[in-house]
DNA sequence: ACCGGGTTCCTTGCGGTGCAAGATACTGCT
DNA sequence: AGCAGTATCTTGCACCGCAAGGAACCCGGT
C-alpha cells in the first residue's frame, strides 16, 4: 500500500498541476518531455507523464494553449506548448485564488501554541 | 456552468481539505455542522455540508479522531470528533508535506519579470 | 542490415475526493 | 398538528492524477 504521505501529495495536485504548466509556459514554449522534467525534477507537483499528456490535451481544447510541431535531432518531433491570450488570464485569476486558499491552509495549520 | 474559479477552488480543497478538519480539532473537539459552519464561513475551504460527513466517516475507519455523543438543548443530539494519538501525527505529517509543495507552488507562480 | 537503447508522444483503466440534492429525525414554538 | 431550525447521513456524479503500457522515430554498434 501507498503510504500516507504519497496519498496526500496526489491529492494535493489535483488542480494545481493544471496552472503550474501554465505557469512553466509563461516565460517560453515548452514541449512535453521538457515540461515533465521540469515539473517531476523532486517528485513535488508531478509524478508521471501518464498524468501531463492528457492534461495538456485538456488545454488545448479548452484554448488556454496553442501548439506546434518542431523537428527534432534527437528523436521523433516534438509538440511545442505556448500560452494564448486566454492562457494567460487564466493563470492570472488562478493566481488570484490560489493566494487566498494557501493563507486559508498557512493559518489554520499554524501551531496554536 | 459552473465558472472556471469555481471549478479550480473545488480541486484545490481535495485532500486538503481533510486536514483542514484535523487542525480544526487540534485545540478542542467540535461536532459536523460546527466544522461546517467554521470550515466554510468564507467558502474557501469548504462548499456544503455534503463533503464534510463521509469526510469524517473515513477519518473514524481510519482511527484518526474518536467520536463520542453529546445531548443537546436545541435538536437532535451531536456527535463530537476528537483527535486520536494517530491523527495528531497525520496532522504533523501533512503539515510537512503541505510546506514544500505550497513553496513550490508559490515559487513557480511568481512573476519571473 | 539489423537490433537495442534513448527520445517523444499518447491511451486505458483505476482510485480517491469534493459536491449538490435529498432523506431522516429531534426540538420547541405557534 | 404543523412548521422552522438543528443535526446527521446517503446517493449519484464529475473530475483529476497515476501506473502501466504502446507506438513511432532516430542513431550507433555489431
Amino acid at each position: 500500500m501507498t503510504s500516507a504521505v504519497e496519498r496526500a501529495q496526489t491529492q494535493l495536485r489535483k488542480g494545481v498541476l493544471e496552472y503550474c504548466v501554465l505557469a512553466s509556459l509563461r516565460a517560453a514554449p515548452a514541449y512535453g518531455l521538457e515540461l515533465a522534467t521540469l515539473l517531476g525534477r523532486d517528485r513535488v507537483l508531478l509524478a508521471s507523464e501518464g498524468t501531463l499528456y492528457p492534461l495538456l490535451s485538456r488545454l488545448r481544447t479548452q484554448g488556454l494553449v496553442a501548439t506546434t510541431w518542431q523537428e527534432s535531432t534527437s528523436g521523433p518531433p516534438r509538440r511545442y506548448y505556448e500560452l494564448t491570450d486566454d492562457g494567460h488570464a487564466a493563470l492570472d485569476a488562478f493566481t488570484a485564488t490560489w493566494q487566498p486558499f494557501r493563507d486559508a491552509v498557512d493559518s489554520l495549520l499554524e501551531d496554536p501554541r
